[in-house]
DNA sequence: CAGTAATCGGAACATCGTTCCGCTCACATG
DNA sequence: CATGTGAGCGGAACGATGTTCCGATTACTG
């Protein structure tokens, strides 16, 4: 059998509902193109509503066919709007990375810059660890998780380089770190146990104003 | 068929191989039990051996299949000696960690307290980083891998502790942290780029005299 | 030299990612 | 509203991998 067709009907252009903003591949109106069909949107936003449940629930190495099957669809389907496993992950966390850029901006006009870092960089670290899974993924190697590494690259890292260089200018750190290895280095230690204490140690580490590998003067 | 009896004698008991110490599953002749076969011994030397060049090769995680090929073993052999994939691991590393350990006590005795702990980290460090997958499987929370979590709590934590309270009385060690924390932490980092700088900022963090988290006094 | 049990090999089974393709039906069109 | 068409769907099928099982084999004992 193909599939029950109990699909409700949606809206057609005009307004978009909270759903479209998540999904993935987006074929905007804007491109030539003809629009998704119905159905289509229906699925990508019942996909990344499985998805979203899954991860939280096992992790973002979730076998694929959970994910589909959660969703109510055929695997051929989740691979057919998320190609790369990581477009699905993108598009259930895409939200909350953005939110995390968003209150780079909050925090850095409410807080001098060395506390603007530390409290950014502590809710970054909550957002990985409460996604299991995650820095793994972003550091396995595997080309699925390529556009994921980007969209960390793009918008994050830009993002805690300013933080890093207003620390920086006002005196309270005084070591230089590279923005990216620091965002990952935070992902990574999500991993184990005692990651706050640890990226609190990093965080003091760049406090620190003699050379690396020395005592202190 | 079964296997082409190419195989050399190996002398009883009396005189051990230096493969011998890299066993894994070992039935020590203490134990009442009658001694494993030799063709037996033999196949664990050639998996050990094999999983060595391998893991080199392709990581921890390389496919069972392919160890037992290169030993030229079926792949029943292989699980009925290592039934955990940590078995390998431990019996191809086992060697390596234990000079780990065996190197903090020359540190100590040639160095003051911070730079030993300083030096054998890094020297723990270029352990790990050289062994592709060992962190992320360490820290997979795979149960097969549970093994090696205590090899890696048993001896290389209380050893670094021992550092980390003697740079601590020497003043030079001003954080806390829980060793087994930091050996992870430490593993963790080694996933990522700049993984030296990483942890040279751990290490200058725990020289940090103030209160984490908070901007320097 | 024969008997026995330890050991071996690899087929078989389960899980997972990924591809492929015939079938359906949503939508534009008349 | 009827109709044609291709976007889209489902899930079988394939390949890689981990893990188990058991009949065949042979190292060791007596």
């Amino acid at each position: 059998m193909y599939r029950k067709r109990n699909i409700v009907p949606i809206a057609r252009g005009g307004t978009t509902t909270s759903t479209e903003t998540t999904a993935g591949p987006a074929a905007g109106p804007a491109s030539g193109a003809r629009p998704k069909r119905a159905d289509a949107r229906q699925n990508v936003a019942a996909l990344v509503q499985a998805a979203k449940v899954v991860f939280t629930e096992s992790g973002v190495d979730a076998p694929v066919r959970a994910i589909a099957e959660r969703a109510g669809v055929g695997v051929g389907t989740l691979y057919r709007h998320f190609p790369l496993r990581s477009d699905l992950i993108s598009a259930v966390f895409r939200h909350e990375i953005d939110e995390c850029v968003a209150a780079a901006g909050e925090l850095e006009a409410s807080h001098p810059p060395g506390e603007a870092l530390d409290l950014w960089t502590m809710r970054y670290t909550e957002f990985v660890a409460t996604k299991r899974g995650l820095a793994t993924a972003l550091h396995s190697g595997d080309p699925a998780y390529e556009p994921l590494r980007d969209y960390f690259a793009t918008h994050l890292a830009p993002t805690l380089d300013r933080l890093l260089r207003a620390a920086t200018q006002s005196g309270e750190v005084h070591q230089h770190v590279e923005a990216a290895d620091f965002l990952s280095a935070v992902a990574n230690l999500c991993h184990g146990s005692g990651a706050e204490r640890m990226v609190g140690l990093l965080l003091l580490g760049l406090r620190h104003d003699g050379a690396p590998g020395t005592t202190r003067a």
